[in-house]
DNA sequence: CATTATTCTGGTAACGGTTCCATCCTAGAA
DNA sequence: TTCTAGGATGGAACCGTTACCAGAATAATG
């Protein structure tokens, strides 16, 4: 006998009528609090949900109702720190308003991501929240606009979508880390992030290169390396850029993999932060605060960035037309930047 | 017009069955693979489903079928890395099975766990993936008793609940860890972690003790501090054991927030791993590798973890016996552990 | 007291599928 | 040729709800 066979008969809405000895239709107005009940009704029913210890089949509902309170949540990787933080605080407001959340990971492929985006719609979720791999996918944008469903971006910026998002002012905290690079006499700033089909890398790019036309300099390209936020594609190029001769005296890494990978190649290379190099990563990893030495950042709040998600899909669930909402970005100088030059 | 009005009506089995002119048990048979269908009429049929963009709604084909293919994941705190790799490798592993993860945060309360496992009760989920915040709460055993669905534990034991369960072997890592740490002549060794009503927190201090007694020495009971598996517990604990005088040596954390407040508590106090103190981590932060100094740890393979209970619930989905699977626990030396004494 | 408005209640039709059952064909066996 | 087995199909019941509609009981009105 498995565990599955032991299933006792669900208890149904048929049972409680049975019970109180009162039509179906009759226990349901009860229970969904319909005006016209009489307390002798609501007393009798009330009475035999106790004792049969019967609970109403959301599935069942869901069908009856076409809503399922259920939210679709796609994202690259759950495992990512600053997700992570997202889809708690992204959970937690869904939770408090009912909804639940379905939780499914696009590993960076474009292709399941699509995959994710039809099955939540086959489980007719009543929404969907999603950092998109791409957004220059033309598959991805066809699947989406089939969707026929709230939609809130996180971080992602597609035209034509009559979608909501939650966008990140990285421009502001990217621009600062740079310009206090360049106070500090850096010019050869390498930027190894991802690549230019995201908003993300695009805005932290144009704070980049504002920092250094704004100061009459020339913005070294050659010291860019925009591919990809793994943290397999910081490794290799931050190890090619810091084996050549001269090197950047700085080094910015955009994204929570791109940071990780770096990392792994100074340490490879027998680089010590802060001194040998100055290094700045945009998005913190949990502990950069005890990290030795504390390494500067660029911040951003992915609580408020989940919650906001949340809040966003609320709205629109409750009718209203989507909407924008920005956080905010903020570069702390911490020891990591002190060397290099 | 919100985003919602926009939904075109749903295109049915009934739509399908009409633009084939055939029946609508027919395109049912047609599409669920039985096979007592001619050729012709799949001809006629997929024609169809494929002009009018038909997709099966799988809230309907889950109350029939009372089974939906989705799985509740119950854990304390998605943020916290190791839960994180957890839940992804096992959301990786249903999903390639066909099924889908509902992730909730208890929250470290065992009301809120318990509120959610009524919760996917209601949603009809096929079974129940869980990290509980405690064994010995009645209330969350009559819960769980209640369920009567496929349960599988994460690192929990508790008994006649007929449940499967991925359990960790603490004890031989933690054993080897603080083996060593007595080994380089350590006596005054701290333990900072959670409380004793899990499974995790029982088995890796039956491994701390036994470190002592096998070589006949006295544990250090002062320097034990079992209550909180939160950052701020530790940041107090190990505060106040290091202001201590005399001051233990050496520090074990069990766990990933006992990890990051015991940093901090260090960091507050100016003491250097590796040379005031030595330290070791159960449980790995994600950069713990490129730390400075790097930090010895207790490893264990979260992946692993995850794809496991994955494994173990789709097991008891095809009616199999509640099983148990163990994962192996591996201490590694790295320079925290180098002064203290 | 008769009549009209209000509660209140029960029956039934959806929601979108699957599956059983009965019927009609067609082909193979006697 | 006649009988039968089984393939192919349509119709209807069912999964567990909610919502509409009609009728019964009660209350309010003239």
């Amino acid at each position: 006998m498995s565990s599955r066979d032991i299933e006792g008969e669900q208890v149904t809405i048929r049972h409680v009528a049975a019970r109180a000895g009162v039509a179906l239709s009759s226990v349901s107005r009860t229970l969904t609090g319909h005006p016209d009940v009489s307390p002798a009704m609501r007393q009798k029913v009330e009475e035999a949900v106790q004792a049969l210890g019967y609970e109403p089949d959301l599935l069942a509902q869901s069908l009856r109702s076409g809503t399922t309170r259920n939210i679709g949540f796609i994202i690259r990787d759950i495992a990512n720190p600053l997700f992570a933080l997202v889809a708690r605080a992204c959970e937690q407001e869904l939770r408090r308003n009912g909804y639940s959340m379905i939780l499914m990971n696009s590993d960076g492929s474009v292709e399941t991501e699509s995959k994710n985006l039809l099955l939540l719609r086959r489980r007719r979720v009543d929404g969907v929240i999603a950092s998109l791999v791409a957004e220059d996918s033309p598959y991805i944008k066809k699947t989406i606009l089939s969707l026929r469903r709230p939609l809130v971006l996180l971080d992602r910026e597609m035209k034509d979508l009559n979608a909501s998002a939650v966008i990140t002012d990285h421009y502001t905290g990217v621009y600062e880390a740079t310009a206090h690079l360049i106070s500090l006499g850096h010019q050869e700033i390498a930027f190894v992030t991802g690549a230019e089909n995201v908003y993300t890398t695009r805005d932290r790019l144009r704070g980049y290169k504002a920092a250094f036309s704004d100061t009459g300099r020339d913005v070294p390209e050659k010291w860019m390396a925009l591919g990809g936020f793994d943290a397999e594609y910081a490794l290799i190029h931050t190890r090619n850029f810091l084996s050549k001769s001269p090197r950047p005296t700085a080094l910015i890494t955009g994204g929570i993999g791109s940071t990780a990978g770096a990392l792994r190649a100074l340490n490879e290379l027998g680089l010590q932060i802060g001194k040998d190099i100055a290094f700045i990563a945009i998005d913190e990893w949990p502990l950069f605060d005890v990290f030795m030495p504390p390494i500067s950042s660029v911040y951003r709040d992915a609580k408020a960035m989940g919650g906001e998600a949340a809040h966003l899909m609320l709205e629109m669930l409750n009718g209203k037309e989507p909407s924008e909402s920005v956080i905010e970005t903020k570069f702390t100088a911490r020891s990591s930047t002190d060397g290099g030059l």
